[in-house]
RNA sequence: GGGCCGUUAGCUCAGUAGGUUAGAGCACCUGCCUUUUAAGCAGGGGGUCCUGGGUUCGAGUCCCAGACGGCUCACCA
């Protein structure tokens, strides 16, 4: 059958079977076929309905035209039957030869897995009982030239997942699960917002400045102006800009990019929602992140209990709340006992040495914060110069982060790593921030919106000076944000959510590319 | 970027100590079968064992280099 070597056998086929369709006088890819169901809507109109119930419907009720994808072919000799798929759904089709309009059986004696069809007929049960449709007439609409994978196993080739998401969605439904409830979440955080007056809006994804994170960027160029942009990091400094010009309370779900490392939490393009409320502090937008998240939950899943691995997280409101230097004494011993635990199990007993005793004092200090650091396990802790908030946040990072499965809002974030955050009343050495952490990841970021001018432009010169030491994800100075901010802003709390990082949790995903339809992969060679 | 692991038929996977013609299930092809459903029965075809070197009488298997991917560490959200 396959003539030449260099096509695989099974493609060949399929040629063939398509030539031999045209030979049948068959548009092989039709303009224009018209349905009056999809697939999911014969489901819909029709499961409820036994045998006898589907018999008592009068003729003209039963009769349908239905299109879809052949995932399943079962011959029995001059009867046939087929699955037939919208994506979503499947239902059955029973072709029985001397049922069928003339020259339609030639037509499905060619028809491959993958092929799409359109059915005419009427509903009815089988002996089994599963709801078919009896075909009066099959239309061809499209070949699937390449077979499809194992109807059994699927794909698990989780490169091909990334790499030819289609082939994934038309052969995982889990797959396609996982894509609908990401769309259910956006789509809810939507109503959500825009229920409480909120209004959406779309800012630059091309700046002249990449601001709002600590991030590097990617860069780019428009020919016209001969002007470098980067794409953003953040979209933060305008959505400010907004409030400023009016706009007390605005939200924008859109993509961020951030040219640093890959990892299961981490694509370079990511997105985003952000949300801006004036007359609110922290507290508030902490009040309202948790109303979101339950009642998103509660109605697409229709629980608060998600299932991740072999634990649970509960998304029920309120979520707790510990400080930064809390959450590190908290966790510190654990952490601690853990790391020994396993320096044991590789290499035998070690001595433990003398580890600096962790305190709310000693974490105030320059000098044994760097000791500590170290003995947690952070690399390099010279980088960080003389900055107590950085190795503050670091040692939490090591310590508590990992710890953190249960939603937690840490709060009391160093004012030093948080240069766009009002600080506390009367300690300017801590933010007003928090950071919310579920399933060990953080999923958002937010605090009471620093709005003097004045301050801010110190703060973004302190920025200015760390990157002139190095750090090159220090911010820079953006002076239109600084101008923006003198003509004045209100008191305003500003919250950035992960959403690839939340569709992970709702759905138990591992890894950020199983919720993101086409992730960032190395082109293929050859 | 570092470490560990993976890559064999269209798909999912086996492949013993390095030893003839590299196997299985599904898919594919031929035949039978008019209510089956992972349909069934009988027969058949299909491989750059990721790529390139090397060791060896002999490599899917051992060694080196590379490609791509997964996990993980580092950085970040």
């Amino acid at each position: 059958m396959a003539e030449d070597p260099d096509v695989p056998e099974q493609i060949a086929n399929r040629r063939d079977a398509r030539t031999r369709i045209a030979a049948l006088g068959r548009p092989i890819y039709p303009n224009r076929w018209d349905p009056t169901h999809l697939v999911s809507g014969v489901v819909a109109r029709f499961s409820t309905l036994d045998a006898a119930a589907l018999e008592a419907l009068p003729e003209a009720e039963r009769l349908l035209r239905v299109p879809g994808r052949i995932l399943a072919i079962r011959k029995m000799g001059k009867a046939v039957f087929l699955d037939l798929s919208d994506g979503a759904l499947r239902v059955q089709i029973y072709v029985k030869k001397d049922a069928l309009r003339p020259g339609d059986w030639e037509l499905v004696e060619q028809l491959d897995l993958g092929d799409h069809v359109g059915v005419a007929g009427s509903t009815f049960r089988t002996r089994t009982g599963e709801l078919s449709v009896k075909a009066a007439s099959i239309d061809f609409l499209a070949k699937a030239l390449r077979p499809l994978p194992d109807k059994w196993h699927g794909l698990t080739d989780v490169e091909r997942k990334y790499r030819q998401r289609y082939v994934d969605l038309i052969v995982s439904p889990e797959t396609r699960r996982t894509f609908e409830i990401r769309a259910k979440i956006v789509a809810f955080i939507r109503n959500f917002f825009d229920g409480r007056g909120f209004v959406e809006v779309e800012t630059p994804m091309m700046q002249t400045l990449a601001g709002g994170a600590a991030a590097r960027p990617f860069r780019t160029h428009h020919n016209a102006l001969d002007l470098d942009l980067f794409l953003r990091i953040a979209p933060e400094l305008y959505l400010k800009r907004l409030v400023v010009g009016g706009f007390p309370k605005v939200y924008e779900i859109n993509r961020n990019f951030r040219n640093e490392g890959i990892s299961t939490q981490h694509n370079p393009e990511f997105t985003m929602l952000e949300f801006y409320t004036a007359y609110a502090d922290a507290r508030d937008q902490m009040a309202l992140t948790e109303e979101l998240f339950a009642a998103a939950a509660l109605e697409i899943l229709g629980t608060t209990e998600l299932p991740w691995g072999d634990e649970t997280i509960s998304l029920k409101a309120p979520f707790k709340r510990i400080s930064m230097v809390d959450a590190i004494l908290e966790n510190i011993s654990v952490s601690e006992e853990e790391s020994e635990k396993e320096k044991i199990s590789a290499n035998g007993p070690t001595q433990r040495g003398g580890r600096t005793s962790v305190t709310r004092e000693a974490l105030g200090d320059l000098h044994l914060l760097r000791k500590i650091a170290a003995e947690a396990g952070v690399e390099s802790v010279e980088r960080f110069g003389d900055s107590k908030g950085k190795l503050l946040a670091e040692i939490f990072g090591a310590v508590a982060e990992r710890r953190l499965l249960q939603p937690t809002y840490i709060i009391d974030y160093p004012a030093e790593i948080s240069p766009l955050s009002k600080t506390k009343p009367g300690d300017p050495s801590t933010a007003d921030r928090f950071e919310l952490f579920i399933g060990r990841m953080e999923v958002a970021n937010g605090f009471s919106e620093l709005n003097d001018p004045d301050e801010q432009a110190e703060k973004f010169r302190a920025q200015v000076a760390e990157r002139g030491k190095g750090d090159d994800e220090a911010m820079l100075y953006d002076e239109d944000y600084v101008e923006a901010l003198a003509y004045g802003m209100p008191p305003t709390a500003g919250e950035g959510v992960g959403i690839d990082r939340l569709a992970m949790l709702f759905t138990n995903s591992h890894s950020i590319r199983d919720v993101i339809l086409f992730p960032l992969m190395r082109p293929k060679k050859d």
